[in-house]
RNA sequence: GCCGACAUAGCUCAGCUGGUAGAGCAGUCCACUCGUAAUGGACAGGUCGGAGGUUCGAAUCCUCUUGUCGGCACCA
């Protein structure tokens, strides 16, 4: 007769099978209500499932993450169920758990409208009050065949023909609502009661463009109400980081219909911009890096020797001249091919690291584009290293090394790391690819970093690693990389001569580590919602008059500030001092400097933040002490 | 590129079922010289994304088109 051990340890022993739900009601009632599944040595089960065996149980609730996963994949039902009453004819085919909710993805001869998205809700809202019992069984292939083919759910025929033979078929069902499931699912509706619809969109069948599009619906559920409601205030909240709208707020850059995904850079967007890049700059000097410039227009014939050509001739813009077809270039490496070329190449000067600050443009398709993180006109930290295989691990130890350096200057300290290996097309030789992976696994492993591996998901010339950070919202952002290149070398003829005074074909390491310029200040924007660390803020200090006695004077500590290399700015409007202060402080200047009487009889400044607090009077030379102190720590959290 | 929604003053937005546009902020001018998040007053500002069409009459209805937004697909 089963025992049960439970998650303190504690044993429980019963006389006979039992269900999840009646230990939970052994236990107490409370739990026994608000049980939503249970796990048993480790896998998640409905409530009804009777336990025969010893095992471990926990009983899943609300509280659990994986009851508020139940919680949503039920809801996903919930919502099938209403629109297929709503809309009769309505097809039912794949609706998911994803982060924070769920979606559904239906057949129908028309797309739901917002209104339809209410009703829906409204019904999924009755059904919930309903508490109908959810119930599972199970059904042979052909019974379920049979079943839906007669319903005319045709994608549900479809799914089940690809479900191997010999897994059972299990089907959940509520009223007069049947779907197949894996399950587990909450034992009736009624604990489905924190939802909201979200947004339709269309989606392709299988995730194929060439299928029929389904119309997808996106809901978010939760445990309660309140998680709910914190759950949206979060979004809310994400809004109004928006870099697009604090884009345009801060007077950053603008983009316009006459150049689509294409920025305009204004001053204050471009003076963030160059300070980054001149960071980039002496960093990238620092690690023993070249800089280069190459051509934003090259002719057809090196994209066809490069063999971007082959695969991207339709997302590159192009352009002729006197019978000639040219490209504008959508990425840096094989210019740089043609620097490395340029002379007779000896070991002894590898590896070759050439960095370029390159310009370049891709025709991304149109509805791929958003704001500054999707553009069509974007610049990379773009670098490529020439060197021989031996050198692979050591200098992707070192980049790491220098990534890590970089991206806690701009304040990021969680970064994620993913090891992608051979596709099945690819080209180098199987001896090449294990060295390729082993050094860069053997690169990660010797910096002690934990890593996921992506199995077939590098590029056809080499396996890759890739860096994403986690911004302060915790969503992820991939940014740097560091890919190793077979193919291109060889494809436009680099060659160096090797110690034993052979030619030898050197490897290619593509790598940057903000990526694109643009789509990093969007990251930046949003993870410090516009008030950037002072190293990085447009205009750092703002030095405001009380009235215009105080104005020469407040002249002159703008103008020492920026003799010191610092932004600074007076404002000596004719406006009151709180009318000023809130125009910076909405404006995210770091440091406000007021200055009134006793000010200019001192020699000193009040200093106010942006966030409000008071530092008090200080003397000009205490205010640029704790200023450059500030700038030279740049994002570091210390 | 695909599905859907949206596009009104520099910005944020209002404008019901068609009757030649309205607010707040910003701007300009005037007054106020003021001590830590909005001083008051006056003025000016738009052929309603673009092109066609329906209508006596279109910001409003229809078609096409461009862009943006939300997804999907794509991302060298």
């Amino acid at each position: 007769m089963p025992v049960i051990t439970l998650p303190d340890s504690s044993k429980r022993e019963f006389d006979n099978p039992v269900s999840v739900h009646d230990v939970a009601a052994s236990i107490g009632t409370g739990l026994a209500k608000a049980a939503l599944a249970g796990k048993v040595n480790g896998t998640l089960v409905d409530t009804s499932y009777t336990i025969t065996e010893d095992c471990d149980l926990a009983i899943v609730t609300a509280r659990d993450e994986e009851g508020v996963d139940v919680i949503r994949h039920s809801c996903a039902h919930l919502m099938a169920m209403a629109v297929q009453e709503l809309f009769p004819g309505a097809q039912v085919t794949i609706g998911p758990v994803i982060d924070n909710g769920f979606y559904y993805d239906f057949a129908y001869e028309r797309p739901f409208t917002p209104e339809d998205l209410e009703k829906i809700e409204k019904r999924m809202l009755e059904l919930s009050k309903e508490n109908l019992a959810v119930s599972r069984s199970l059904m042979s292939r052909d019974e379920a065949v049979a079943m839906f083919d007669e319903m005319g759910e045709k994608y549900k025929v479809e799914i089940i023909k690809d479900i191997p033979g010999n897994e059972e078929l299990s089907f959940y069902s509520q009223g007069d609502f049947i779907d197949l499931c894996r399950g587990p699912h909450v034992p009736s509706t009624g604990h489905i009661k924190a939802f909201k619809l979200m947004k339709v969109a269309g989606a392709y069948w299988r995730g194929d463009s060439n299928n029929e599009m389904l119309q997808r619906i996106y809901g978010t559920a939760w445990g309660d109400k309140k998680e709910l409601k914190a759950y949206l205030f979060r979004l809310e909240e994400a809004e109004k980081r928006d870099h697009r709208k604090l884009g345009k707020q801060l007077n950053l850059f603008h983009m316009q219909e006459e150049a689509p995904g294409m920025v305009f850079w204004h001053p204050a967007g471009w003076t963030l911009y160059q300070e980054i890049e001149q960071y980039m700059r002496a960093k990238l000097r620092r690690h023993d890096y070249q800089e280069i410039k190459t051509p934003q227009v090259v002719e057809r014939t090196l994209w066809e020797k490069s063999g971007h050509w082959d695969k991207f001739s339709e997302e590159m813009f192009t352009t002729h001249s006197e019978h000639r077809d040219f490209a504008i270039k959508p990425m840096n490496c094989p210019c740089h091919v043609q620097v490395f070329n340029q002379g007779l190449r000896s070991y002894r000067e590898m590896p070759l690291r050439l960095a370029e600050f390159g310009s370049c443009h891709r025709n991304e398709p149109s509805g791929a584009l958003h704001g500054l993180m999707r553009v069509r006109g974007f610049v990379q930290d773009d670098a490529h290293i020439f060197c021989a295989e031996a050198d692979i691990q050591p200098e992707v130890a070192s980049f790491i090394d220098f990534l890590h350096e970089v991206y806690e200057d701009f304040g990021f300290t969680e970064v994620l790391y993913k090891l992608s290996t051979r596709p099945e097309k690819r080209v180098g030789s199987d001896e090449s690819w294990d060295k390729a992976e082993k050094a860069l696994g053997d690169a990660l492993d010797a910096a002690g970093l934990k890593w996921d591996l992506l199995p077939g998901e590098g590029a056809f010339y080499g396996p890759k690693i890739e860096f994403s950070l986690k911004d302060c919202l915790g969503r992820v952002w991939q940014c740097g990389t560091i890919q190793v290149d077979f193919s291109m070398p060889g494809r436009l003829g680099a060659q160096f001569v090797n110690e034993e005074g052979e030619r030898e074909t050197p490897v290619m390491l593509h790598r940057a580590i903000l990526g694109s310029f643009e789509r990093f200040i969007g990251i930046l924007i949003e993870n410090y919602a516009g008030a950037l660390p002072t190293w990085l803020a447009p205009q750092q200090v703002a030095v405001l008059n009380i009235t215009d006695k105080q104005g020469e004077y407040c002249k002159k500590v703008a103008q020492l500030l920026e003799d010191k290399g610092f932004r600074a700015q007076a404002d000596l409007r004719n406006e009151k001092i709180g009318f000023k202060i809130r125009e910076r402080t909405l404006q995210k200047v770091p440091y406000l400097l007021v200055v009134g009487d006793k000010e200019v009889e001192s020699g000193s400044v009040a200093v106010r933040t942006r966030t409000g607090e008071d530092l008090g009077t200080l003397s000009i030379e205490e205010f640029v002490a704790l200023l450059a102190k500030d700038v030279g720590q740049k994002g570091r959290k210390h």
